[in-house]
DNA sequence: TCCATGTAGTCAGGTTGGTTGACTATATGG
DNA sequence: CCATATAGTCAACCAACCTGACTACATGGA
């Protein structure tokens, strides 16, 4: 139990340490204006087309807060808004080709910082540990850890 | 390199159910008034008292930030702010009975979250997952992921 | 000894990213 | 055709951070 208290700690350590990766990744890509939240909307819509109450329910937020980040999208030319005719309540929301490239980048970023565990683990205990990880993560909408 | 983006999506996503899981049992335990970033606040004083400045570069925040928590946590029994006679610029800060007590609380609901995980995945192998995750972190405050 | 410089903490004000609640416009099923 | 539900926006508020300015105290050197 005290050995379950330290691999929470060390779970904590690798994660945020993930989360710079990525996000130096990121600038070192020139998208410093956006933040890990942003990667969780742009996965979603990688999918396909959603509406912002979508959006908000994939992030787990109100959408009025989904509806706030959705502006600063469209305005950083990341997200293009298509009225849906066939449902004139709601505007679809989908990556421009700017979405898609920082979507590649965020992948690219996380990756590249994965791959330097390797330079501290020999290559078969990574893919045990991702074995492990992906059998303890369980399905559901990607989010911000909190 | 696509494996890598999984791999860290999967670690991801076991951080976010860890952090889940501890706040869920610090909820469980009566203290559904603490967030994690106060976690790491009693992380650093359970080894020891602290100036608010130490706090604040522990955390990664600004001294203001830092002290507002630290008003937040005495006010809610958690921490005593003891006045340093030998330099009295500077006021110690030291948890309490309460504080010790909710530190204990948060380090069981984490021990008891990767408890869980021992369902899922065999005894080896979350051992070798622990090894994996303690290689792969490295040293320095303990903060919060983002 | 005194003073320049540095450090701990607070106060004031602003920004950001979220919240709740109220509202409009549009859809849909009985 | 109307009651009810849904998508989105507007307004007000809040919590957690930030920068900048300030006071009180400490400290090392002229």
């Amino acid at each position: 139990m005290d050995q379950d208290w330290t691999t929470a700690v060390a779970t904590l350590r690798v994660a945020g340490q993930l989360v710079q990766g990525i996000q130096r990744g990121m600038r070192a890509r020139g998208f410093a204006d956006l933040r890990p939240a942003h990667g969780f909307a742009f996965v979603r819509l990688s999918h396909g087309p959603a509406t912002t109450v979508q959006l908000a329910e994939h992030l787990g937020v109100t959408k009025q807060a989904a509806s706030e980040m959705v502006r600063h999208l469209t305005e950083g030319g990341y997200l293009r808004r298509r009225p849906d005719p066939s449902d004139r309540r709601q505007v679809l929301l989908e990556l421009t080709a700017a979405g898609r490239t920082a979507t590649d980048a965020a992948a690219a970023a996380a990756a590249e910082t994965v791959a330097a565990w390797r330079t501290k683990l020999p290559a078969d205990q990574l893919d045990q540990l991702s074995a492990a990880l992906h059998a303890l993560a369980e399905p559901g909408p990607l989010r911000p850890v909190w």
